[in-house]
DNA sequence: TATTGTTATACTCTATAACTATA
DNA sequence: TATAGTTATAGAGTATAACAATA
């Protein structure tokens, strides 16, 4: 794959019509991201009529699940931190989605789920999912589309992630460095 | 599809282990933004070492495809704004990977072009491309890799995507939208 | 006046730390 | 003192508009 660039052909200048970036068209990698980031967008400004972002989809998807959890343990198991899980509820409450209720055995503790309404909008939003999913497989047989999971899932596998889990874009400056000695982040107000 | 939330089992509160997002984890969608996600983030670290980000490397890739192109047309291929590609470019040539000369015919114009130690470091950059390829490829063999591309660039079409350019994140509120009437955007200057 | 490249600024997003209330 | 949730703020990133130089 090393040789295949066109600029061998003496030294004429040659402007290309479209950039000549083919090469990288033919990875894995390049396609993925490519296509990662073009079907996430598609799939948010579709889900943008119904007031919902890709990740209030998940909290709900979330609840859904296991009805009545803390606030706490949605924000770990989607790998969100806690203040951003307060505005992402905040909004879904604010549109009658989602319920709080205090625990009465623990007035610290709040306990999320779907009101009707809820319901009613994630399964609209579920069919949204899969209308983007239909866009994005046209063309494939069943057979294809299984396959075609099946080895991203492979790939997903290779990287180390965790089934079901959407890492977003994570942190821009390596979110993973547990940051030994440096990084003064904020100082402490005064 | 639509029924396989393991909810109908009376009411048991039964906490999961994890989060039960299987189903979303069986779509090509879902997969493609999750792994395409995961990709360019473990290439933007291992691109860090060379103190270059993916644009950088879109950008040295686009200058060497083309040598000595206009700042706006590798900016309009690449498609990212004008005043972005200034900051690249600026950072690249801190570093002495790429030189912009003076058109001698317009005094306007830049034209950008890879220093040897910037065809140096872009053949580096390659080579770490190719390890994030080989790694998310673990367990593929040619065939059934070729066949993964094919289904993707499917995929990108589908989604009327160009190929080799990169739409990163896109807009956070819309990019593609004309804006009609609204967005005041920025308020000029008094 | 139009165009190329540059600088400046305003906006969005989000993670961190302080804070409140409960335990 | 420790924990659940909330609020406030700092920082990064980036797109838009103004600007300077040249045509």
């Amino acid at each position: 794959m090393p040789d295949e660039t066109p600029a061998a052909d003496g030294g004429v200048p040659a402007p290309p019509p479209a950039v000549a970036l083919g090469v990288f068209g033919h990875s894995v990698g390049f396609l993925v991201s490519q296509v990662g980031a073009a079907t996430a967008r598609h799939f948010k400004d579709a889900l943008a009529e119904l007031e919902l972002e890709p990740r209030h989809f998940a909290v709900m998807r979330a609840i859904e699940a296991a009805h009545r959890q803390t606030q706490q343990l949605l924000a770990e198991n989607l790998q969100i931190p806690a203040s951003s899980m307060v505005a992402l509820l905040d909004h879904l409450e604010a549109r009658g989605l989602v319920a709080r209720h205090l625990d009465p055995t623990d007035r610290r503790i709040r306990l999320v789920e779907l009101t009707a309404a809820g319901h009613a909008r994630l399964e609209t939003a579920v069919r949204i999912a899969m209308g983007t999913e239909s866009l994005i497989c046209r063309g494939f047989d069943a057979e294809e589309r299984e396959w075609l999971i099946a080895r991203l899932q492979r790939v997903a596998s290779n990287l180390g992630l965790a089934a079901g889990v959407h890492p977003g874009d994570g942190g821009s400056t390596g979110a993973c460095g547990p940051a030994p000695t440096e990084r003064p982040r904020r100082p402490p107000r005064a």
